[in-house]
DNA sequence: CGGAAGATTGATAACTCTCAAAAATAGTGG
DNA sequence: CCACTATTTTTGAGAGTTATCAATCTTCCG
């Protein structure tokens, strides 16, 4: 069963304890398009035997040159940038089915790093493989790209909120848009709760706010009874009310394709 | 001399020895491969005929559908969001040989729209012709998937740049991006001088500052002799200092491709 | 030449930061 | 299971960068 390592990270839970759990990968899939049973048998044999790894393991240096991509199966990691003078910025989140340096194995090197933000399951798969999979699966192919495509508009959005939202909105609308990719995989339970394994100096280096500030902020948040955040766990308890503080739209996480 | 990215490639010979000057968007994928003749030929054809706009125009609107792509062959363009408020952020800038609404074209809707920021000359290309063209030739294709992750990788980088770096620096450091881009087109002179159409209202709202400060900053940066900013026109004083100053790094803007 | 847009300046307010330390929590070993 | 340590959260105070408001000056352009 769960092991001595994943004990202590009760967000690795087996949601489908009977049937055969769908992959995260192949959850991830679906968003964009129906896979066909060769499809998800080719995502599942890819997703096969995740290895366990520690929190705040590094998956990927910045100016490495990794072989493989790093699929997560189960748990959190965050892209990174570090500046000289200590200071981090946090450019991104991966959940569930994400994967983590797709582009980098394949073309360039990075240019951040990726470390996890608690005991995880995670799939290295060579750099090759990929490509294989790929290849002999356009669809998959162009279901990644399309990921890809949500990635980017997360960046962008990310930029608003950095650039242009005070301190309430930042931490309101990152909460708000993590609700709506959890939630899209499962992670969110019906009172709309959910592990976030992210500390407050996370959020800080997340939102580009120093960490005193967002535990201010966050007292804000809950006293306004839009949220509560502890263990590791966050419970949004008003959605709508915290949306509108955020002024969060979540059509930049949708995908409309035009054509199949 | 010539700063930019094929600079940095020395493997990259310079294919067009005395002939007719290279096209914008021949020169962007140039950056990534050697141009075969009927690439460069299949490039110039889909650029030809580029029309006059204005400046101020909107080439995309967020939200619409639109169903050819801009191309941008003389000009300046950013993409920004709006807020409610009235605040705008700026998420990025379009220079000669870039592809405004790729992706958006082929898949989603825009989640953000593109303004010419001076008189500029556009193609429109039917979504359909680009993609024959990259069908029919797939290294351009990867050159153009190539770009989309430098796209990325600034992308990244503002989010760095806005969260982290403080005001002197964050110009600084666009200043810095814009220089190498720019001069990978051939469009900085031997003294570091390039056109910016950018007044300080846009730097503001590039930069997540307010246009006072951004006065303010930009006087400090004059009087420390780092840059000359007047008629739409920046002038780099001391490149090394300016990125010393911004802590910049233009590794994120190049690109090492593995094969190929 | 005159209006409009952009740049500059001054003054004040405010949001956010930094420093520092205490309180609470989580993790670890006996 | 308890004690102990490390980590995280919380609090206080003061400083500082940056924002806002509003007016003036300058430049651009018809």
């Amino acid at each position: 069963m769960s092991t001595g390592l994943l004990r202590d990270c009760p967000h690795i839970v087996d949601p489908w304890p009977e049937t055969p759990p769908p992959s995260a990968l192949v959850i991830k899939i679906s968003n964009f398009l129906r896979p066909r049973t060769d499809e998800v048998e080719a995502l599942d044999l890819i997703s096969r035997n995740p290895k366990p790894h520690r929190a705040e393991q590094i998956l990927v240096h910045e100016g490495s040159h990794p072989d493989h991509v790093n699929l997560i199966v189960e748990g959190f990691a965050c892209r990174y940038k570090l500046l000289p003078g200590g200071r981090r910025q946090i450019l991104g989140y991966l959940i569930p089915g994400d994967l983590c340096n797709l582009e980098f194995a394949l073309f360039n090197k990075p240019d951040h790093s990726v470390a996890l933000l608690c005991d995880s399951r995670v799939v290295r798969i060579p750099t090759h493989r990929l490509v294989e999979l790929l290849d002999r699966h356009p669809r998959i192919h162009r279901a990644l790209s399309l990921a890809a495509l949500i990635d980017n508009a997360i960046l962008r959005e990310w930029l608003l909120n950095i650039g242009q939202r005070d301190a309430l909105q930042k931490l309101s609308h990152f909460f708000c848009e993590m609700e709506v990719r959890l939630g899209a995989i499962g992670r969110v339970d019906g009172n709309g709760s959910f592990e976030l394994p992210v500390n407050q100096s996370a959020l800080a280096d997340t939102t580009g706010l120093s960490s005193v500030h967002v535990n201010r902020t966050l007292q804000r948040l809950r006293s306004h009874e839009l949220i509560d955040l502890s263990h590791r766990r966050l419970t949004i308890l008003d959605r709508d009310r915290l949306r509108a503080v955020a002024g969060f739209d979540e059509t930049y996480l949708t995908v409309q394709p035009r054509r199949d």
